[in-house]
DNA sequence: TTTAGCGGTTGACATGGATCAAGCGAACTC
DNA sequence: GAGTTCGCTTGATCCATGTCAACCGCTAAA
């Protein structure tokens, strides 16, 4: 039923909308961990929320730096450009992961975040965010360990980059994206893939070809069954055996 | 003049030694930034200094942290281990960098800290830094700096391994340790390399052979001149030229 | 329904870097 | 001072992935 004052109807709908207290990610998201009452002090910060569509940019290589953003819903690609022109996917992110965290250091971010989908972000205005960490110890060790994350996951790329075979890339891919799946209630064995085989083999650093053969492979031996962007993971333990397969 | 009580002179000579208000690295390491007193406050915090000789863990992958630690002397490299028994380099320290920050995640560290030359660090116990930076907002601020950029720092590996050929990552290699060796004062063009080809090749996602060979080539262009760990570079605009040199 | 375009698949061939192997020189031990 | 070891260099060969090219099949627009 609408009240009889639509103006303020409109107001409280927003006002839930962009509240973190109300998000469902919030366990996966900045949030996590704090009580009640921490939470509405978040909630006032967060204040602004934005919708990307498909194929723009939420931020660009170069642009003044001033606030990380939360994925409310919707998947994300970050890259980066070197000046001959070449690129490299630096990674895809979901609903609760965060992104900007590169700005921090030279107060300009340093690569691209583009929606791969439809997608709607919440801006956290970042020297407002360090106020509230000085406040709330549990914010401010929760953002630590986000930041830590951060470097350790990209510690595991380097390590996908620097020894792994383009099927053994393939396969972690496939299985990190199915966990992170996992984690927000989706199917941990069926998905869509919201890049393209480009995409894909820019972060893996394999040529689109390579990564296509790659999949054809897979669903020969059985692991999985693909159909243009739709994966079914049939055998988990399959895949998992590729990649702990060489010992070179 | 020695005073006239020994004690004395050891307490004091260790206050000293340990104070980040006297380290001479302190506009590139954490204290970056602070002002007289807010130094002496995080020198309360910073009291344990310890030598690592070469070849010992400072610390080993999945042990329980809490510290970080900056590198007063010497030199580092971490790496990550794969069940399988791969492994991969994931960096190289020197004086001033901070080591540890994966750890904060999991509260375990999450890669191997490694001396590649007798060393000193300074260890700083993270709840500690955590309390004094909801205290001190310039300390705070930098700290985040200091994550981002290795964030940042990652990217570019990222990139590296993952778009250039073996000769581009090479140049990007020493061109990024003479940059650092000039921040710190020492010669931007002649310099010990601390890792053997091995440890380069496995931080580059190269054998040590691949190593080799494009030293030897750097050699025959003119761009360097090597002799075991001895580099001096001889032509800096030609190796940022083999840099950006293919746009495949 | 036809057509255009983009993303994906597959094949043939090329190549950069890995692998295998031999030898060398500097540093360390006895 | 001789012998041993380790790190490095260099050559020959191999192979995983890149490159080039053709074609396929969705999707969307006309």
């Amino acid at each position: 039923m609408p009240p009889t004052n639509p103006l303020n109807q409109d107001i409280s709908l927003s006002v839930i909308k962009t509240a973190c207290s109300n998000c469902n990610l919030r366990e996966l998201c900045l949030p996590y961990g704090l009580n009640l009452e921490e939470l509405e002090r978040l909630d006032d910060l967060v204040s602004t929320r934005r919708r990307v569509k498909r194929g723009d940019h939420l931020y660009r290589a170069g642009e003044a730096f001033d606030a990380i953003y939360a994925i409310r819903s919707g998947f994300f690609k970050t890259d980066v450009l070197l000046e001959d022109g070449r690129d490299q996917v630096t990674g895809f992110q979901m609903a609760g992961e965060l992104l900007g965290l590169d700005g921090i250091s030279t107060e300009h971010h340093t690569c691209n975040a583009i929606a791969l989908e439809d997608s709607e972000i919440c801006a956290i205005p970042f020297s407002r965010l360090e106020s509230l960490s000085r406040e709330i110890h549990t914010l401010q060790h929760h953002f630590h360990k986000v930041m830590s994350r951060e470097i350790v996951r990209d510690h595991g790329v380097m390590m996908l980059l620097g020894t792994m075979r383009a099927e053994e890339r393939l396969a972690a891919f496939l299985l990190n994206l199915s966990q992170r799946f996992t984690a927000r209630g989706f199917s941990h064995a069926e998905f869509y893939l919201r890049m393209t085989r480009e995409e894909i083999g820019s972060y893996l650093g394999l040529k689109l070809e390579t990564v296509s053969r790659a999949f054809s492979r897979f669903q020969e031996e059985g692991h999985i069954a693909v159909q243009q962007k739709h994966i079914r993971i049939l055998n988990v333990s399959g895949l998992k055996a590729l990649m702990n397969h060489r010992a070179t």
